[in-house]
DNA sequence: AACTGTGAAGATCTTCACAGCA
DNA sequence: TGCTGTGAAGATCTTCACAGTT
């Protein structure tokens, strides 16, 4: 396939960087703690930190969504908070189903922060009949015959794959056909969708396998950048954000045979 | 990333880039559908299709291992298969642990595509006293007090932390301080870890938001397109975000759940 | 004085388009 | 002819560094 559409309309007034609608979350998780501490203000430098990215990359991040901060004071948690849950569509209601009530559709139905912000599991969604009625975290699971009808009557627009793989891409298909436009898929696949349906996915293969090439690396760089031994204890640290490896120079040995 | 440091030291020679390295794991998994399917070689528009990505960008991405083609031909898909597990590290074995077995814990230990590469699950770890010794996907689960032994007997340098929120941070101080130099983090915080120490971090409320940001464009725009009613079923349509469909490629990581 | 907002430079990543080999 | 490998152009994203505001 690969229909080369990719049509991009121009740059959108509006528009804000993907990379940027990538951190806003972050950003909002910072700020609310801030909020329930009661802290009123924030300087670009303390959010950045809390966030785990660089202050410079945060102030360009708000500019995108307009001019939130003070010079010489900072930016105000309360008000921040409603503009970012509002540039995010928090300040609607999402009612949301996941699709797929084994192990991990379970664990997804009970993690708490689902509701917390927006998110309302509408409903609970497998295939094996003997599940139906049965209650997962207090919402009886419903049988997949009646996917089509539950999506359209609870107005759901957001649906979430945790099935296995094999049945990932039809459920997609039917939850596509019932009018939801976005996916967050947990199976190990790759999801053909319509233009105009985004599909996220989260793999933790996939988390792992990049962890080991890095991994890797270290174990390589080790005896190359002749590092005693030091297990590292509680240095200082940084973050997470993403995992660009701290790289000691030095380069790779890279064993090959090829 | 590291706070102020950031000491890249040049366009290291291996280096292949960080976007090549999260797509790997997405041609090894397609490439080993092939493989079971006994298929001797694939274009690089097949393969693309089938991991969802542009081929120019394969090619591109595989130029960075080598030059593992055949022009007129097409990649080997055994010889490939070989060559991206070595490159990702999966030729070795990955003895990790999972610390906090609740939901999501005792989901992911059970979570089969674990052990098919490379990975196997060393050992569950939780807090709770009463959780000892009950097993978890036949796995005995430990307490947190063993943690630092548990990690040095098995040699276990990958962590996988699923604890609340509220614990994930002194969690990962203590697999780091006992030598865990990668970390997979499903708790919704920021870690703090010192250089050298990898963290990738998973959180489903964070890609929710990511797709409600671009579901509240879509319906904005529907009035906006001037189109007329629809409340886009099937069609086609302008993709407001453009996130891609397919893959999110090698975007952010991603979500996480506690 | 303290801190935001942003032009401009840099770094990365993606895509094109075609030379070159099988 | 068919398809890879890659220079070069483009698009995005990040970071610097400082003008501008309170």
């Amino acid at each position: 396939m690969a229909t080369g559409r990719t049509h991009r309309p121009a740059t959108r007034s509006r528009g804000i960087p993907e990379a940027t609608v990538a951190r806003l979350p972050l950003y909002l998780r910072a700020l609310t703690a801030l909020s329930e501490r009661s802290v009123p203000t924030v300087s670009s430098e303390e959010l950045a930190a809390a966030a785990g990215v660089n202050s410079a990359k945060l102030r360009k991040d708000f500019s995108y969504l307009g001019s939130y901060g003070t010079r010489g004071v900072g930016y105000d948690v309360e008000y921040l908070v409603y503009q970012i849950s509002r540039e995010l569509g928090l300040t609607q209601d999402w009612p949301v189903v996941i699709v797929g009530i084994g192990n991990l559709g379970a664990a997804l139905a009970n993690y708490g922060g689902f509701a917390s912000r927006g998110f309302r599991v509408a409903a609970l969604i497998d295939a094996d009949p003997a599940m139906a009625g049965k209650p997962v975290a207090g919402i009886p699971v419903q049988h997949t015959d009646d996917l089509e009808k539950i999506i359209k009557n609870n107005g759901v627009s957001i649906g979430v794959i945790a099935t296995p793989a094999g049945a990932a891409q039809q459920v997609c298909d039917r939850l596509v056909a019932a009018g939801v436009t976005s996916i967050l898929n947990f199976a190990p696949t790759v999801l053909s969708v319509p233009d105009g349906v985004d599909v996220r996915k989260v793999d933790l293969s996939i988390e792992l396998q990049i962890l080991a090439f890095h991994e890797q690396r270290k174990a390589g760089e080790e005896t190359a950048v002749g590092d005693g031994a030091l297990p590292a204890a509680t240095g200082r640290g940084v973050a997470a954000g993403d995992s660009a490896d701290q790289g000691p120079d030095g380069d790779v040995p890279a064993v090959m045979p090829a």
